[in-house]
DNA sequence: TTTAATTTTCAATAATTATTGAAAGTTTAG
DNA sequence: CTAAACTTTCAATAATTATTGAAAATTAAA
């Protein structure tokens, strides 16, 4: 459960908690997932199952799918608060780490194996117009999947000041 | 219908508008309008709506709709052929100007919307040691967001030299 | 051990999202 | 005009995806 002091500040919460989860939903991430990640993201002490069922309205095998999956990504660790036999939960809350723990698991789990696709495409032995013009349009692909990856990948390895420096200098010029 | 000369590049094709379709799904994109842009990417000659029926096996309706979400989106454009009553479509053939054409419109649609609710979140009067906290995590949160906001704001008005180049350069370093 | 607390699983169900297809609407040729 | 060709709409339906909740499995205290 949420300790809140201050109706404005729960309000606050709760309407990141919906933002995060709308934005969820339009880039292929289950709505309920990005919650849960977004109270534990807010909260100030890990929580339960039951805070999160409780706070979320929401059942104890959704959030115990929710939770693994979280954790699955990395972005979501298990606590163990003393004196007590359940399982807490708390969220990387390193808005940096989250950025590339998430970039790293996209990178792996959907770019990769578009560009093993790609790639394996690009091999068709066709010298015809068509087979041609194909194949452009995979190598026209490949390049910029294989840039964003590339981008990603040295996010990934980077620091936060590389982030905000280094690409808001290239952003600017 | 698709003009093939070959059973290998055929194959090639279906694998390609498979793959998309799939990759689509995974970042909250209707498949069907995946497969259908695909399509027309990889077709050397404008569709009209039973080419894409035929080939795609869907319906009309379907068609309909998918073919103007994605004219909506800017990637694809409607094409008249001469001595043909009926409209025919094409995808936009340089894949930096698509790339481009998707950033600006999910930077419109997604992004903005977020860096709006996070900005007016932080507006919120509440010293206590809870308010500091979340107002960290909403600050970290919109640098981050401003910060990839930013860089597809560039991308957007960057040309193909810049992406390939420029952004590759900064990767390897 | 035993038993109570807790977590996990998963078949059933609900909710959401996508698709169909036929009717209504438009456009253009004659 | 009129009719045929074509496009659009949208209620009904199908397909997919998410959620529940109770039973099974696991864990740890007594």
């Amino acid at each position: 459960m949420l300790y809140i002091c201050c109706m404005e500040l729960q309000e606050a919460k709760l309407k990141y908690i919906q933002t995060w989860g709308s934005l969820a939903t339009n880039w292929g991430v289950n709505k309920t997932m990005a919650q849960v990640h977004a109270l534990l993201l807010v909260s100030t002490k890990p929580l339960s199952a039951e805070d999160i069922m409780e706070t979320l309205q929401i059942s104890r095998g959704n959030v115990n799918m929710n939770v693994r999956a979280l954790i699955d990504w990395g972005i979501v660790q298990k606590e163990f608060v003393v004196g007590e036999r359940k399982e807490f939960f708390i969220a990387i809350k390193d808005i940096w780490e989250l950025f590339k723990q998430i970039a790293k698991e996209r990178k792996k789990r959907e770019i990769e194996p578009v560009i093993k696709v790609l790639n394996e495409l690009q091999d068709i032995k066709d010298d015809s117009e068509e087979g041609k013009e194909f194949k452009k349009v995979l190598v026209d692909l490949s390049k910029v999947t294989t840039t964003v990856n590339n981008i990603l990948e040295k996010s990934i390895r980077a620091d936060e000041h590389w982030l905000l420096s280094n690409f808001t200098k290239i952003v600017k010029k």
